[in-house]
DNA sequence: TGTACATCAGTGAACGCGCGTTCACTGATGTAC
DNA sequence: TGTACATCAGTGAACGCGCGTTCACTGATGTAC
């Protein structure tokens, strides 16, 4: 394959873009190498450049593409809970703390996948400020239409909180712990708004 | 400086574990290199088989090593709270949700500095069973002697929300949003329990 | 206590490896007539 | 519609680099007498 059509060309574009989001998600940012990446998008690495600047050019919009799983969840709750806020509330809590969530980071929270490691880079680059965005408006969404948390302050210590169990969860899986965080704050965060 | 005595090469041996530990803490096991962490020991990098098998090895020790910190800190606000359990709360939360804890993670709570790390790796490594060994211990504490959550149910939901707080004032640093995610955090813990 | 020598903590060059990135090349695509 | 050719998406070898780890060597330490 030397040359691709335009089409095509766009297509492995989106093919990159979507197994970076996964990839990095699972491993992180620094563990996935650019040749993995093109390797799983069904492509040799040199043409990499043909479609991003860099690695971290990459690695931010990938961030932004990820985000995309958080608002088709708050879409999904929204559409389901029909305007019962206390459904869209234990919808939310059962689909983010499950096992599933916890097993499959790479098709999950990037918000759980990656804060850590964007925290520990420089605040200014576009993966943060991608990041920082996504996460303004998923805070805004579940204040918001969704209906999962009251108000603005109960939504940053909501997500504060399911952040932290899933953490929490994957770096003891495989323990009885893992489970009893899971369902504990589940149970907490059901009882509470 | 060709062969040191032993009481050296034993503050040798710590200094690596030290420099290990907050290196780890601030930038990750995989970002932090074998010569970084030697050169910051004063050392060059040849000696370090001498001291542990591996870097993996080291790892472990580290991050069992840097739980001290959390030790010692729920040992200051025991002393300092002396069976006033609303103190010993409020204590911890002022501590832990500060902008000094997330400037520095560093010298700060080696679960929120490697949770994220550790649910990435294969279950059963030296690591994880240090890290969840210490984490059983710090929930322990929580819910016990230092008198800061109710019980055991509390603790696993007080930690999983200062983790998830300080990880998300971490990663959007340098934004109104990190001051509001540390502040909304701590006056809703504290008007809880 | 003094001397002779074996031990071994630390040095620094070297190993194979995979990284991010570059580049000369290929050949199907897409365009100009 | 058919032909001629310029474009450019993708290939794969190559670059310099730093990684984790190994190893021959050095020389002060610690021990045996």
């Amino acid at each position: 394959m030397a040359k691709a059509s335009r089409q095509q060309a766009s297509e492995h574009h989106q093919g990159i873009l979507d197994a970076a989001s996964h990839l990095f998600r699972k491993q992180g940012v620094a563990a996935t190498s650019v040749p993995e990446i093109m390797r799983a998008a069904g492509l040799t690495h040199g043409g990499f450049y043909g479609h991003f600047a860099s690695k971290e050019a990459l690695a931010a919009q990938a961030t932004a593409h990820a985000f995309d799983w958080l608002d088709d969840l708050f879409t999904t709750i929204t559409t389901r809970s029909a305007g019962n806020n206390a459904a869209a509330r234990r919808d939310l809590l059962q689909t983010y703390l499950s096992a599933t969530h916890r097993d499959d980071p790479a098709n999950g929270c990037v918000v759980a996948a990656l804060a850590n490691d964007i925290g520990r880079n420089p605040a200014d680059t576009g993966t943060a400020n991608a990041f920082v965005k996504g996460l303004e408006a998923a805070i805004a969404r579940m204040a918001g239409d969704t209906g999962i948390s009251t108000d603005r302050a109960g939504a940053l210590v909501d997500y504060a909180t399911v952040v932290g169990a899933i953490t929490l969860a994957r770096a003891t899986a495989g323990t009885p712990l893992s489970e009893e965080i899971l369902s504990t704050v589940k149970t907490a965060l059901l009882t509470k708004a």
